[in-house]
DNA sequence: AGTGATATAGTCAATATTGATTAATCAGAA
DNA sequence: TTCTGATTAATCAATATTGACTATATCACT
């Protein structure tokens, strides 16, 4: 559903050809939609069998031709109502992550903190590109702080994993909040 | 690629057929995973033309046959290759309500607050379930503790929004934190 | 003029996922 | 005893999703 609620958005900006919006989803909206080009083509269609888009077929030169689609009136109630329900409801994030967890003691505790150790880089080396991000105004914003409150609580919940794996157990079951984290590198 | 770990770590404690598996995915997992019944029989057929899983049939009765399934040698090494690459790998969420987000300047501030004050109330009550959970052990405790840090999260940068949004917003950029927040009921 | 790289635009077969359905058994009510 | 609804167990057709592919145009450089 939030695919249609995404093409559709893009296109009450101004009307587009696949390959326009397949650009904006790669590049301006690529870190807060999966869709792929394929899907979104596919998506497309069914909006268009739907009455929510209207398609005219372009061509330039001996190219393949260029879908042109625009939202129709009927598309702008359904996209109001997609967004509205968007916005009040919410359903919960399955994380993939848990599913090794819940498997975890099956390696020993040395090679858990290892494994685990190395995600944690993952999600630093994300964290750091979210937070490098330019300044944005608007929604924008919201966007950008909404992942990066997101990494920040991933981060946050291994930290304290890896804690208590940490071999040296007995050194006070240290505190994770803050960014310390001199020593433990391995390449 | 999650199903398969999953699916592969249950059977690697007993053999199951395929009911019995649905039986912990619906509850015992629920919260960890939003695998099918159906899914989860596709996945199990692949898993067998792998070489994975082996399959009995059995029957009771003349009731529907039964297919036991349990996992072979090569299975549990595959097993151990996806359980290590999970615990190690890092793949971002991408949250479907970023999407209503950023359109969410096609509504007025007073329709956009009202919206999303229900989206939290729905968060705030999700976050109850989990908190009220009883207490577990091991790695268990792990999973309820990732999704309540996850809850937390949204349900903080929410707040967020929801204080830039209040239409009081004089009355001094008020910090969010705590869980201070007596009024603002709508029924 | 030729060549390889890249941008443009969309297609398609293969795979994954789901919701609805079938089909048998069993416990208890009418 | 027969009917109803829950439980057990799996199937299937319909839908969604993807990665790999086709085909043309343009640009940079030799």
């Amino acid at each position: 559903m939030e695919r249609q609620l995404l093409l559709l958005g893009l296109l009450l900006g101004e009307k587009m050809h696949g390959y326009q919006l397949n650009m904006y989803l790669k590049h301006a909206l690529g870190f807060c939609t999966d869709l792929k080009k394929s899907t979104a083509y596919y998506t497309l269609e069914k909006l268009e069998n739907d009455g929510y888009v209207r398609k005219e077929v372009e061509r330039e030169g001996r190219r393949p031709e260029r879908r042109v689609y625009e939202i129709t009136g009927k598309g702008k109630a359904y996209f109001f109502d997609l967004l509205r329900s968007h916005l009040s409801e919410f359903t919960r994030t399955y994380y993939g992550d848990d599913v090794g967890i819940a498997f975890m003691d099956q390696l020993s505790t040395v090679e858990a903190r290892l494994l685990l150790a190395q995600k944690r880089e993952k999600v630093q080396s994300v964290l750091r590109e979210f937070r490098e991000l330019p300044e944005h105004g608007g929604n924008w914003r919201h966007l950008v702080n909404h992942n990066i409150a997101h990494l920040e609580a991933e981060l946050n919940w291994l930290e304290g994993i890896l804690a208590e794996l940490d071999p040296a157990g007995s050194r006070g079951s240290r505190i994770v909040s803050g960014e310390e984290e001199g020593g433990s590198r391995h390449e």
